[in-house]
DNA sequence: AAGCCCATGTAACTGGTTACATGATTCT
DNA sequence: AGAATCATGTAACCAGTTACATGGGCTT
């Protein structure tokens, strides 16, 4: 249940309402990290409040309620964190497609692969121009999101990298 | 809906049963690519040939039936392979511990991050070691297990990477 | 007053997991 | 004969998405 645990962590950063956090999972978290609509969050956080995880430490204008870790909560984010990653099922599209590219004709495949390659590396050049503006921002924290960002770059890179090599090791076995 | 083009992609490859399905899935598919189970797979094979993609090729013992894809199969795969990705919401448990770390204390961030870098350098050379196995195994058919492997090979390094350089932004911030 | 963002919630549905259930064949 | 593996299915449940629904407050 890894949605309880980033909404701890989060909240253990900032106190903060239902509406904040799911602004913070669109923005710097549904990139890479998780994601969670504000139809999930409101709920949770109810559950997490009936068990002690948090609590409302204020309420604002429009009926918004500030939630913050209890103790309890503290605690309980810090044993996840050190506990081992619960090895959640793939779902990789991207592999995926590479894996099954050997059901396409010659053509079709180095047509695709060149094409997965191509898009990563536009991704790549979008991300390099996403991590100058953050690092131009004179606002401070965007800590979350220049690490997220140097993330997706090294991933959209490897992306690239890796369907270009599998391009080459297919030319090796069947030479155009 | 990505497993009935998975299940289209390995019978267009190979026409098989059910249960043979469920065995790929969880050799070679599920590290990095896609996972199901048998119980979600019978189905939508039942699905995919009402809906005319699929068809029962042959019968064997124990009641198994042994599917292969029909044109329009074919044809639904090969447009999917083109079609652009789906971007999924992602769920990555490494990266959001990764984003949360600066909620522990500086001692347990330093312990916990540099464990994280630890276990995927222990992933690295795991599959350093599968990929000199891969390619000694005389028996020709193992290219998309090699694929998968490097795939995996790159990714946990990147994990590794990423792990290293976020520490040293957050020491940037906090030093000791 | 209109339009936009803030702010919270519920309901229906879908994809996926875990557990339940059954029986045939092969191997030792 | 007993154990392991082959082989297929259903049912209950859970997490997550999409759609539905409501109202307050701020700006122009």
């Amino acid at each position: 249940m890894s949605l309880r645990h980033a909404l701890l962590g989060l909240l253990a950063d900032t106190p903060q309402t239902g509406y904040d956090l799911t602004k913070q999972f669109e923005q710097s978290l549904s990139d890479h990290a998780w994601s969670a609509s504000h139809s999930q969050i409101y709920p949770e956080l109810k559950r997490m409040m009936d068990g002690g995880l948090v609590e409302v430490v204020g309420e604002g204008a429009r009926g918004s309620k500030t939630y913050g870790v209890t103790d309890d909560g503290r605690a309980e984010l810090r044993r996840w964190m050190f506990s081992p990653l619960s090895d959640a099922p793939a779902r990789n599209e991207f592999v995926l497609r590479l894996f099954l590219l050997s059901t396409l004709d010659l053509a079709d495949t180095r047509e695709l692969a060149e094409n997965m390659a191509r898009t990563s590396e536009e991704e790549v050049a979008g991300l390099r121009e996403a991590i100058s503006r953050i690092e131009q921002d004179p606002s401070g924290d965007s800590r979350y999101a220049r690490f997220a960002a140097e993330f997706g770059l090294r991933y959209y890179q490897l992306q690239a990298d890796w369907a270009r090599w599998v391009v080459t090791e297919l030319g090796k076995h069947r030479p155009a």
